[in-house]
DNA sequence: CAAATTCATCGTAATTTTACGATTAATATG
DNA sequence: CATATTAATCGTAAAATTACGATGAATTTG
């Protein structure tokens, strides 16, 4: 209990509730926004951007890169965030082909 | 703790998780696969396709529910549902928004 | 009306998530 | 080399999530 059973799902029923989870904290998104928007993803000024502390950042930081959604660059002493593009396109083309298969007139059951 | 500060994120940051969070677990997008290609989606059926008992699809449902995604019905003893066209068309919206915004050549510092 | 069916809700347990301060490792700077 | 800076990780606590069986409410059906 407690825990998802993975083995009784579809490859593409876990993907996208993998894409789903990296973006369902709103911090998350707000993270993804800076680094959608700005040029220097450098981490601390990600925090200096959002509500949290620096170790709730990171935390975010890391399941963002787990889902796969972001990369980060180590430069020096600080380390440099961006968009995976690659991982970024797949997200959005499993997200959209969910969401963009209510095209017919609608079950008629409702 | 555990509790997430709602108060510090926009509003598009938080519809934008709001319904990412609903697609977050493999099981309610296996029910939302199930209300997409069955005209027939009375609850019991849903419990019938899923590894889930019916007690567990029903929490799931409800949070589909809570995040507007899907209605149901009564229909004498059974429940009747589906998905919520306007508000599926606004998540659509919403994340694609977001997902949509990687156009440019991306960021110049990774 | 009694019995069966359908589904929501309750109670409970294990696990995960969220958040923070403190510490640590690594690099830079004086 | 001592000291600062940056960011990950650890430890911890509170809360939410996931899951199930049991119970309950409502509606059929016999």
């Amino acid at each position: 209990m407690g825990t998802t059973k993975t083995k009784d799902y579809s490859a593409q029923e876990l993907s996208i509730a993998k894409y789903a989870k990296a973006l369902s904290h709103p911090a998350r998104v707000a993270i993804l926004n800076v680094l959608l928007k700005r040029q220097s993803c450098i981490c601390g000024a990600i925090v200096d951007e959002l509500p949290l502390s620096q170790s709730t950042v990171s935390q975010h930081l890391k399941e963002l890169k787990a889902a796969g959604l972001i990369k980060g660059d180590i430069d020096g002493v600080s380390v440099c965030y961006c968009i995976d593009e690659k991982e970024w396109t797949k997200a959005k083309n499993q997200l959209g082909l969910l969401l963009d298969r209510l095209t017919l007139p609608a079950s008629k059951c409702c």
